[in-house]
DNA sequence: CTGTAAGCGAGACGGTACGTCGAGTCTTCCG
DNA sequence: CGGAAGACTCGACGTACCGTCTCGCTTACAG
């Protein structure tokens, strides 16, 4: 369920004229600048890298890449974005009771981190600095994500497995939450933590199972 | 529960002789840096401070700044870690039951983020550059917060009010990785989601009422 | 006789590769540093000038004056090299009898000095601290003057003025150690001068009259 | 016709109560740090050389320095002109002819030269951004040695050698010039410079021959 | 098949912050 | 009160990176 078109486009320039006119972008330098900035970052880290570094690597000039991206940002995002949610959404999912669907879906989910981590922290962190980039991270990285667990936790409701009146938000963003939390503290994102935090997921959904304490 | 002291010491420089020689640092420089830290901080945000603005805010020169903080982020740390957390541990909230003490505990910790929210978010990005400081965030205002939630869920297990085989660690992290996912995604902390919040992490500590497996 | 092109040209950087690749450097910008830096030292003085006044002056970027010039020194040298040697060197002084000529040629030296000697006396000074910039400044700066009077000298001797024997080199020496002494120390360059120094290098070029062994 | 003492005294710092209170300034301070001084001159240069690194070579404090020495200048001023002026005075030369006794006085300078040559620029060149200084510096430096100079020239007219309207002042800077200009140049102050000069000078002394070109 | 519009590699540009260094002053404790 | 130690203010330094601009050149479609 992913874009297999690039995500620029040319709508970014000034184009209000017919189509296609003058040279068109070459896709070539669009696929080599995307890699020479996955390649850089996972090697140097996201402020380790420099625009010349990167254009430096994928042969082309700096303003092919401004041409095609704001920022350097953005440019990392997509370079990132478009990758690794491929194998967690996978439907063999969806035919688990819902806490191994979701120790599954986690599971896979921090495999792929531990390829694309350090770049996503280090989006994030570039995002505490700047809203409209933090607005672009929410769209195409976060929110795509917690749709897709949203919808993991909705078919366990729709299976009577939860309950209907579970608070899927709030379940959602302890979720996320805590893998972030754990990512960006350099803590282990392991099959181990994978469980308890599936386990203890489906258990919050479900209200506490009467006063105890009467 | 705030150390008295300033955290920084002359341990940083070799002072393997004799203690006490030479003129011995300025507390009220050192004070007069922490104010001005903070104070621009607040009003401009992390990254809109330099060291230039603070040494000018403070009336120091520059190098009277690093010599005694390594960067501007343990500066800033510094300048925050020994705030904030004071009224969020007080006992009151000892007396109540595990649930409306957590509540009660995250309005609080929501109530001065507020106010710190902005400085706290802008040292955990630059956390994600530096693993140095990341260290050393962990120990100064990470790992106290983690204790004290910790220790409230805690003396919820003791009162037989949580069940003894509760995942008090994925909790935490669950409480403490919303709060932040929501901080950096600059979603609104507030009472409402104190309360959601609180009611799904209690409802997770017990364990779901068996009906799963069906 | 002053060089139309900047001294500068792009040999500094390695462009081993084809010619004029990039963007070429500005010429507007290189005035307007050139300009600026005249125009401050003569009104700060050397040293009181700084490479950020002058890239604020020129309404340039700091980095786009180290591009240039490997120093304030090395700047300041183009700045100044490139004048106030019009006049000197005028023809007119050729028709006059050899004392009356050098009489008039260091007349007209010290009063492009009254311009120029505050800036040109810094360089010396740098001069004194960075050896490659000795040699540059003795190229650009000392050896033209030098030969312009070792010229004039000559053409006493070959008008039969002066003896053939005469130790022209000695006397550009004492000539121009003469004037650099007095500038350094702050002594007045003026007519009265002039008119001893020209007389008394004039002597010095012939025999004295051979009673001295009496 | 050196002093032996120390050209600095407790008249810099207020001592306008009795003549001798507290703790007696430590001669051997005085000396390390003007050996120190010399020492480091001699192997880094003029800028070569901090205040700390005298300090620290001298084991001494930086304010033992500030508190004899107004500055960095001033301290190795009194490190240099204090010595190697000794053996050029020598009255051995009295007894000479005039250019001869002014060729051997000029090769014995060269030769103090030799040694503190170095550091003896970078004072001309810190005088030249500071007038303070170099009034200081003519007075202790530049004075002496004109003298000196100027009284040996005055004997070759008292014994009648040199015309009674010989031009001594013109003369004298012209001779110290050359031997700065080229000291500056970084050119060699030999042995057959000195003759050339000395010859040069002397000649100068006399009226030329009548005009030759009738 | 020529003109025009745009993309391309290259690299200079303006701007801003950085962290370091040196001079000379100030402030401690110890003689 | 001097001396060693070292922290202090001030101000300049040269570097780094960002995102923009400007060369000479290609590459396409339009007339």
């Amino acid at each position: 369920v992913v874009p297999q078109e690039l995500s620029y486009d040319r709508s970014m320039t000034t184009d209000h004229t017919s189509p296609t006119r003058g040279r068109p972008r070459s896709e070539a330098a669009g696929h080599a600048i995307l890699a020479a900035a996955r390649d850089l970052v996972f090697r140097h880290g996201y402020v380790g890298v420099t625009t010349d570094m990167i254009a430096k690597a994928a042969g082309t000039g700096k303003q092919t890449i401004y041409r095609r991206w704001p920022s350097k940002a953005e440019l990392v995002l997509d370079a990132f974005a478009a990758h690794a949610s491929d194998r967690i959404d996978e439907d063999d999912i969806t035919v688990l009771p819902a806490e191994q669907a979701l120790a599954q879906f986690l599971t896979r989910l921090f495999e792929a981190l531990a390829e694309t981590g350090g770049a996503v922290r280090g989006l994030m962190a570039y995002a505490q600095e700047d809203n409209t980039f933090r607005a672009q991270m929410f769209e195409r990285l976060i929110k795509p994500r917690r749709q897709s667990l949203r919808a993991l936790l909705q078919r366990g409701v729709d299976a009577g497995e939860l309950p209907r009146d579970a608070d899927l938000d709030a379940t959602v963003s302890a979720v996320y939450g805590a893998m972030w939390y754990r990512l960006m503290l350099d803590e282990p994102l392991d099959g181990d933590f994978a469980s308890r935090l599936a386990a203890f997921a489906i258990a919050g959904l479900h209200r506490p199972p009467a006063r105890q304490v009467v």
